[in-house]
DNA sequence: TGCATATCCTACTAATATGGTAGGATAATT
DNA sequence: AATTATCCTACCATATTAGTAGGATATGCA
């Protein structure tokens, strides 16, 4: 299942990438526009922020907006910030991998071949698809 | 993240395509073979048992058997059983659709969509898949 | 300078899912 | 009747999820 606070952040960058480049947008309207609870985005939004999809000004006037034109931002980094690997399993990570303790032999270990066609699949949409492609304005 | 049910579930499930079709394998060889909490293991098998995939056979000489040949049985028939819908998302599962409450129009939303193309490129993957595709024996 | 505004940040919490374990009931073989 | 192996229910520790509370910090404006 995806995480609600993958898909509430990437409902409030969509809302983000419908509006005028540039111009810092408050959490309270993403908020209400995309019924999505305050809090809960206030700290989706600060994530992202912290790793580079968007850039935030404070005080009056102030809220966040994208760092990057739509178009540039590619949903494998959303995914990743948000979601966590790509991959289903850390054998099959590219940015995470990790050895299973109890499998002997990855290349004939059946999770690991449907897991690494699962995670080609998915990694050439998420790399293929950015915001832009979501937002159909 | 794949589960440890799900990851379990289909090393048992080659291991049992291995063997000689038919006969019955104990729990607790596949246990071992796989490196398997034997409880834990059992409660996965009898699932996949209910849920026609195994046959079983109590008493001396008892144990699990697949139903069908390795090549008749698809990874979406196991994945649905051990790790639920092949959609990351209520609003996108064929078999298990719901509306989302939040979300006034799902042709627009971002999710939706993204959510869509993810599942049919894993429903293409699990249907093309079958036990027999992942035990080179 | 001081007030209003809006993000920043830490800590807490309820509910649910995960990955087991314990212990006995049931059925089939010998 | 004894043995074997599945069947089945209930319990439990831990982690994750989806939030909430409350204040600290920085910015703009009069």
């Amino acid at each position: 299942m995806l995480s609600k606070k993958t898909k509430y952040g990437i409902k409030a960058l969509t809302y983000l990438a419908r509006q005028e480049q540039g111009v810092p947008i408050q959490i309270a309207i993403i908020s209400q526009s995309e019924n999505i609870s305050l809090k809960f985005l206030e700290r989706i939004l600060l994530t992202l922020r912290k790793n580079g999809i968007l850039g935030s000004k404070k005080g009056k006037g102030g809220g966040y907006y994208l760092l990057k034109e739509p178009s540039q931002i590619q949903m494998t980094a959303v995914m990743r910030i948000l979601e966590g690997p790509i991959s289903m399993v850390p054998c099959v990570s590219l940015n995470f991998y990790e050895k299973c303790a109890d499998c002997p032999d990855e290349n004939v270990c059946a999770v690991h071949i449907l897991m690494t066609q699962l995670r080609d699949s998915s990694l050439q949409i998420f790399r293929n698809t950015t915001l832009a492609d979501l937002c159909s304005k």
